[in-house]
RNA sequence: GUCCCCAUCGUCUAGUCAGGUCCAGGACAUCGGCCUUUCACGCCGACAACACCGGUUCGAAUCCGGUUGGGGACGCCA
């Protein structure tokens, strides 16, 4: 049995999106299912189009999902002799030929066509050509492509698809494709086969985009006298019109970068990703890493396409919900460790990190996280909706604010009591803090709840969040005294009133 | 227009190849309940689908044909 390989090959032409993320990661699960090797070639052949942004985002998208490779980046413009003897070596044998039909011509011939309703390929003016006719062209210096010629058969050429089964298509709906431009540049459906054979690429697996490319590359493939690879055509993501995704269309959202700027667990996105047109077969929706690889397969991965479920402007879901759930899953589940080591990176970018959290105050670190996590959606929540465990500069939101501060004008005169009474508390621990509030409300005669919620706003200046108590221990007894004795600071001055 | 692919809850899907165990299972979302000083988490429950028509069969989500719908391709892009 020989060794798979298998190959990523984005166009430099956008960002990572997260179709091709999926592909990327398809085709990555196989290879490290099978001991297999993957490789990364940018097809950078459309040289108007590629930039070096888009190879580095592409990197680093891929870097930042985890999809590693074994060979690789390759350039496909490093091969472009090879393309190009490859291309007339197909002349010299006869399997394909100069075509001097101008685009202008062939232009108006597609107008013409699509306006009669008529098929849409090439007339094959140039097939036929004589020796001496082609001597004339070439003589006069008139600029040609090469197109490949289609076999002269009749039936149908095809493939067998691991997903959707047999692939055939009728020799005569088969255009003569171009493979070199009338600048000598190959094309994609050269290039592309020629470096996969060169690669030694025994499986392909991209998107069904490409059925019709893979009649034409099969044919290549025959020419080139190389043995056929399996293929694999995966469903298409589409959006909730059933468009297919686009940086266009649809901009940051699908960008792998955008999930990785807003918090996203790179294998939480994995995860999903794996979902939308591949399942295990059984109810099991979250994978390890190993597990994926253990149990991912081509033969389970759908024939219809999936749609993204994206609503641009909905206030509660800033992607797919299943996506933004599947991240949720492994904040409040994965390792407290793993987590910290994740978290401490969002804390470094807000300036929030203290060198402590690694080493004595690490037991502290790892319950508050713990501790809050449960109510967190992203991994900046910890440095937004969490600043106030890390920060005294956290933001008191104005709805709390309201609605437990502004709401009870007795709070001004009651918390910095509260706060007296903490702080001479000598062990401050959840059954004394407790204890003190709820004398104290039963002294002035009102609900704990009062306190309770003002001290909460107070506190995190949030509205809602993990049990006070929890969150009086967690921000320590100097913090809580100091914010309760502060209260008056959350009122408006009385000259404003 | 031509060719190709696809079709189960709002979304992701199980079940289709080997027809009965499926008046269709799970997850997300939504709604309700429990828990709770808050909000979540968690747990319990509800809502919700075999695109349509015909055929084969004792029996069809499953097989066959057609219709409709959706998608893709039809570049000197990749």
């Amino acid at each position: 049995m020989t060794e798979t390989r298998l190959r990523f090959p984005p166009s430099p032409t956008g960002y990572l999106h997260i179709g091709g993320a999926r592909t990327a990661l398809y085709n990555w699960l196989f290879a490290r299912q099978t001991g297999g090797k993957l490789i990364l070639r940018i097809e950078d052949t459309d040289t108007g189009r590629s930039t070096q942004e888009s190879i580095q985002g592409i990197l680093d998208g891929l870097e930042w999902l985890g999809i590693d490779f074994d060979e690789g980046p390759y350039f496909q413009t490093d091969f472009a002799e090879e393309h190009t003897a490859t291309a007339q070596k197909l002349v010299e044998e006869g399997l394909a030929y100069k075509c001097f039909c101008t685009k202008e011509v062939l232009d108006t011939k597609r107008e013409t066509a699509l306006a009669a309703k008529k098929p849409l390929g090439y007339d094959r003016t140039c097939r036929n050509l004589t020796a001496a006719e082609i001597a004339v062209k070439e003589q006069e210096d008139n600029p040609y492509v090469i197109r490949f010629k289609i076999p002269e058969r009749t039936g149908t050429a095809g493939y067998n698809d691991k997903i959707l089964g047999r692939i055939e298509s009728d020799y005569k709906e088969i255009d003569d494709f171009v493979i070199v431009r009338s600048n000598g540049k190959p094309l994609y459906l050269l290039c592309n086969v020629t470096d996969d054979i060169r690669d030694k690429i025994t499986h392909i697996i991209r998107g069904q985009d490409h059925m019709t490319n893979t009649i034409k590359q099969v044919l290549l493939y025959e020419a080139l006298k190389a043995p056929l690879p399996v293929f694999a055509h995966m469903p298409l993501t589409l959006d909730t019109k059933k468009a297919k995704i686009s940086k266009r269309s649809h901009g940051e959202i699908v960008a792998v970068q955008f999930y990785r700027d807003h918090g996203f667990i790179p294998w939480a996105l994995n995860n999903f990703l794996a979902l939308l047109g591949w399942s295990a077969g059984d109810d099991k929706e979250i994978f390890s890493k190993e597990e994926l690889i253990k149990e991912f397969s081509l033969e389970r991965i759908n024939k219809s396409s999936s749609i993204f479920n994206y609503h641009k402007n909905d206030p509660k879901f800033f992607t797919d919900p299943k996506a933004i759930s599947i991240n949720e899953h492994y904040l409040r589940t994965m390792d407290i460790t793993e987590l910290g080591s994740m978290i401490q990176i969002e804390l470094k970018k807000e300036n929030l990190w203290d060198e402590k959290y690694g080493n004595e105050k690490k037991e502290w670190y790892h319950n508050t996280l713990n501790l809050i996590r449960d109510r967190f959606h992203t991994l900046k929540d910890f440095t937004s909706l969490g600043r106030a465990y890390f920060a005294d500069d956290f933001v008191v939101e104005e709805k709390p604010l309201k609605k437990n501060i502004l709401k009870h004008e007795g709070l001004k005169q009651w918390l910095p009591v509260l706060a007296d009474k903490y702080e001479q508390l000598e062990n401050f621990n959840l059954e004394e803090t407790e204890r003190v509030v709820r004398e104290l409300a039963d002294k002035l005669e009102i609900k704990p709840g009062i306190i309770i919620n003002g001290m909460r706003t107070a506190v995190t200046g949030q509205l809602a969040g993990p049990s006070m108590f929890d969150i009086l221990v967690t921000i320590g007894q100097k913090r809580v005294v100091d914010r309760l004795k502060n209260i008056g600071r959350l009122y408006p001055p009385p000259d404003e009133q």
